[in-house]
RNA sequence: GCCAAAGUAGCUCAGCUGGUAGAGCAACCCCUUCGUAAGGGGUAGGCCGUGAGUUCGAUUCUCACCUUUGGCUCCA
């Protein structure tokens, strides 16, 4: 079967769901169904809410029609004829007014005794191309008649739906796989992170550990940084609201940005984004066309208030630290920057094996175009500077429309988590237009002003989103270098406590993370706690190794690796580290 | 924000149709001194998410709120 017969199944499984839930809620309102990646689903209008207990008994329905389900027959309809037929629900009567307005057929499909508008694909016989267990109803969601938050919520029902049994059951099988290694059920198991109700909703603490590969990783990224000749700096967290009002966040962004009063009744914002601030430290001092590129970096934390439904573990937060950093250029040097930033990108991914990420390019909504500062001409051009970075570094992209920031088009990077949803970590946004409001210039070689241009640049996006990510990338056994334990000392008994602790000094003194295990315990019971513990590496000592004054060395990935020298342990652990292993 | 589900010990969970709660792991104490994924025994630990209502009596039923999880792009 090929994808377009999957499509056709998964297609007519959502006419047979939609038979299914009008039979059992006669005046319940079917809207629309496509088929997705991983099945189907069909929205409803339901005159009494509905739960997913009520799922099986649908599916029970759905099988008990199947089997009539011998047809699929087509007739093209009249806008007049069709309106007639759905004269009783709405949202038919919208869908056929826009194709009669767009002036395209109208068709009818039915099957069994249901019949549904439809523009096609479906299964010739499903009756006999679908296998009944193949399909199963998966969960209920709310969605907005056409994804509009302003119209009706409908009720969805999700469907799973594959060729044949074996390959549901498999599908249903990899997705709990990949639940567990679920950032947030990690994040808890190992220790990284806590959020506290009293503390608030999307407002994540890291523990220690955590903490510790946030540090890795901002370390990492500062050293990145200042090779290629960024300087950083450290800006306030909160700013007056006029600075927003500069930059035009304010009366776009407004219901995002937390704000509070002082006592004189002056109006203070908590920062949403750090442009504004890093402007402002540009023109803190004249500059010349021989100091740009002038980069500006900084590890800092935003505060942005999220819709609460939106929410989730660290992926998606109230409260976030960038990799924020402003590129101050001429015009003439965006391409050569764009490729500088594309190429710490790269290196920044190949280090973490991720290979599997998209580039997208972000452009205005031409429809729109009032949303957005900034002429035509300025607009096209920088849309066109981006799409050409992207092709000369042979990336593969696609094209967003509406997508694109306020003050410019930008090129975002999306990954995905274990359960399948994109979100973006590296950003570049090229801006043109803020430039204009807080007139940022440089004098050239004419001896005249003449206006920067900005790139936004963040190569991690947030540093708690990245963790999350990286949490399920590895499931969270993490390599070396970002290992909140990298190595364990494990004494066979307590007579070996004395040794074990000389061993966990010496690596404590040379800089690695070491944790001595001198419980009262068994040995098979401390190797069980390291490895749930995905520690990278750990020492066992016993009579043996006092004896040839040595350590056993065991790895989680290599298994054992035999007996060496404690000296050999510490230099074997800081060149692996060092090479960010 | 909206739709749905969930919230019982630090963690994972049990608790039938109302009679104020139990297990395993973790913690602590004792015994054990052990060579690669749980040695044995004991102790302690709970406003059953919060608040109201029904009831002689609520973890259980009703309502509200809080928090968590999944969904709200994929166009008949």
């Amino acid at each position: 079967m090929d994808n377009n017969n999957l499509h056709n199944l998964r297609h007519s499984l959502a006419h047979l769901l939609a038979a299914a839930v009008l039979e059992i809620y006669t005046d319940a309102k079917n809207t629309i169904g496509p088929s997705i990646e991983d099945g189907f689903y069909y929205d409803f209008d339901f005159s009494s809410p509905i739960s997913d207990k009520d799922l099986p008994k649908i599916e029970k329905k759905m099988r008990e029609l199947l089997k009539t389900w011998k047809e699929f027959q087509s007739e093209e309809k009249t806008g007049e004829e069709s309106k007639k037929y759905f004269s009783d629900n709405p949202y038919k009567l919208e869908i056929i007014n826009e194709i009669v307005e767009k002036g395209e057929k109208i068709t009818l499909y039915t099957c069994g005794n249901f019949t549904d508008l439809c523009r096609g694909g479906h299964l010739e016989n499903p009756a006999k191309e679908i296998d009944s267990g193949s399909f199963k109803l998966d969960r209920i969601a709310g969605a907005y008649w056409r994804g509009n938050e302003k119209n009706k919520m409908l009720t969805r029902i999700y469907g799973l739906a594959f060729e044949t049994k074996e390959e549901l059951e498999a599908y249903i099988k990899q997705r709990e796989e990949a639940q567990k290694r679920d950032h947030k059920k990690l994040g808890k198991e190992l220790g990284l992170f806590t959020i506290s109700e009293l503390v608030g909703k999307g407002l994540p603490m890291l523990m220690p550990k955590g903490n510790i590969i946030k540090t890795e990783l901002e370390n990492f990224i500062r050293k990145e940084k200042e090779k290629l000749g960024y300087s950083f700096v450290t800006i306030p967290h909160i700013a007056r609201k006029e600075l927003y009002i500069k930059s035009g966040h304010m009366g776009k962004y407004d219901a995002m940005m937390p704000t509070m009063t002082d006592e004189n009744g002056e109006e203070f914002v908590m920062k949403a984004m750090n442009c504004p601030h890093h402007f402002e430290i540009y023109n803190a001092e004249p500059h010349s066309y021989r100091d740009l590129p002038l980069r500006i970096a900084e590890n800092t934390t935003v505060y942005r208030n999220e819709k609460s439904g939106e929410l989730a573990g660290l992926l998606r937060v109230k409260n976030l630290t960038q990799d924020d950093t402003h590129h101050f250029i001429r015009a003439d040097q965006i391409e050569t920057e764009i490729e500088m930033i594309f190429g710490l990108m790269q290196r920044v991914y190949a280090l973490f094996n991720f290979n599997d990420y998209k580039v997208e390019i972000s452009v205005r909504d031409p429809k729109n175009k009032e949303k957005y500062f900034g002429s035509d001409e300025v607009w096209e051009k920088a849309e066109g500077i981006l799409i050409n970075s992207a092709k000369k570094m042979d990336l593969k992209y696609s094209v967003e429309e509406g997508e694109a920031a306020f003050y410019g088009p930008k090129i975002d990077i999306k990954v995905k988590d274990s359960i399948g949803r994109e979100w973006q970590l590296t950003t570049v946004q090229l801006d043109f237009n803020q430039p204009e409001n807080f007139e940022m210039d440089y004098t050239g070689e004419d001896g005249k002003k003449h206006r920067v241009v900005v790139l936004h640049v963040a190569i991690f996006g947030s540093f708690e989103r990245f963790m999350g990510v990286l949490i399920e990338h590895y499931a969270g056994a993490f390599p070396l270098w970002l290992s909140p334990v990298q190595v364990k000392v494990i004494p066979v008994r307590e007579n070996h406590n004395e040794y074990a602790k000389k061993v966990f000094e010496l690596l404590k003194e040379n800089g690695i993370r070491a944790e001595l295990d001198d419980e009262d315990k068994n040995l098979g019971g401390k190797v069980r706690d390291a490895k749930n513990n995905k520690i990278p590496y750990w020492v066992v000592i016993g009579d043996k190794e006092i004896e040839a004054n040595k350590i056993t060395l065991e790895s989680r990935d290599a298994g054992q690796l035999g007996q060496i020298g404690k000296e050999e342990l510490v230099t074997k652990l800081l060149g692996e580290i060092r090479n960010k292993k």
